[in-house]
DNA sequence: GAACCGCTTGACACGATGTAAAGTTGACAT
DNA sequence: ATGTCAACTTTACATCGTGTCAAGCGGTTC
């Protein structure tokens, strides 16, 4: 049955995630296959190619760790001020459970198409987030007078951007917690003084 | 005689430099001998692999464009804020000059040690840049009190990141003043307030 | 005319992705 | 019990880009 087959899915998607927040850069197609325990022909009777089981561990990782809900939450708080504050903290905490899947679409972008759109995509949506705080700020009339939303949101994306994550985080040894401090107040002091 | 050599060698750098900066990905070996006019043999006779053709570009580039001349005026600063104001207005122009290039080291991060340690040093030379400008802020007394210069220092380093200017003016379509503008709003806010 | 330099030509190894085809194994149906 | 099917294996090969190797060629210089 496929059972089986979605069994054998799975547990190359858990592999696969497993291998990519190991650190361990440079995860061929090969390592996947025998970390999983199958051979590496049948990684591709599963998933056609590289970008698409990269693509596939990201979407398994976010059912698994419910970003949409804990996004979705974000949505409930009453202020603009609360709400930036509200995502900047789920999106901050979702950054290190994708963080090496995240590196190594990012390593692909240069050179495949696909994993640059999918990767693309995952930065608007979370794109859409902030723009969604940025308005709750305006709304609330405590957007700075020189920004207009799109820049506002330009902004606030730029800030919270992986990259700045791996910075802080990885190249400069800060606690997730100090990361977390700093990018809220910068992020306030940024759009709403 | 090593006129010639040193003639090849150059056209080399500065085709390299061209092909790089012209938005083309994914330049390869024989992309930048065709462009030179000479045989993709020739190229590993003056450079002995692609991380060392980059990394020599990069250094060429800085001579082109007198990088430390520049940044070595925002020394002259008298004041820490003016200070900082003419180290990211030095460091924001010089982002454009070598983006190509960079984008070409980055992507060979991930597989390349030498290329990722070439990348490295240069970033970290920006850093000292940053830390001065901290320093000579703190020393104005105008360093937020909740910042060490340490945190203030990697806040800095961070917030000029070359993947953030890509963010705002590649992805965003942002003009390079108006992210000048901001960078240098932003950056004296989270520092001094 | 011998030595040397800068370069060319052509061939090849390597590592990773991806394709192709034939064979094995086990479950399940009738 | 036999046939069928799905999941998987094994082996082999194409492709692409980097990097290596070796032989040769045309000037310049001594």
């Amino acid at each position: 049955m496929s059972s089986t087959q979605a069994n054998t899915k799975t547990r190359i998607l858990d592999t696969t995630w497993k291998l990519l927040e190991s650190g361990n850069k440079n995860v061929r197609m090969s390592d996947i296959a025998k970390a999983v325990g199958i051979s590496r022909q049948a990684l591709y009777l599963h998933y056609p190619n590289r970008a698409d089981l990269l693509i596939a561990t990201t979407r398994h990782i976010d059912s698994a760790k419910d970003i949409e809900g804990r996004l979705a939450e974000s949505r409930a708080a009453k202020s603009g001020k609360d709400r930036l504050s509200a995502f900047i903290r789920a999106w901050v905490g979702y950054i290190p459970e994708i963080h090496g899947t995240s590196v190594a679409l990012r390593a692909m972008q240069a050179t495949d198409a696909e994993a640059a759109a999918a990767w693309n995509d995952r930065m608007q949506a979370m794109r859409h987030g902030c723009a969604a705080a940025v308005k709750a700020i305006k709304d609330d009339r405590l957007l700075l007078p020189h920004l207009t939303e799109d820049t506002a949101t330009d902004l606030l994306w730029m800030l919270l951007s992986v990259e700045n994550w791996e910075r802080l985080v990885r190249d400069c040894g800060w606690l997730q917690a100090d990361y977390e401090a700093s990018i809220q107040t910068l992020a306030h002091k940024a759009l709403s003084g």
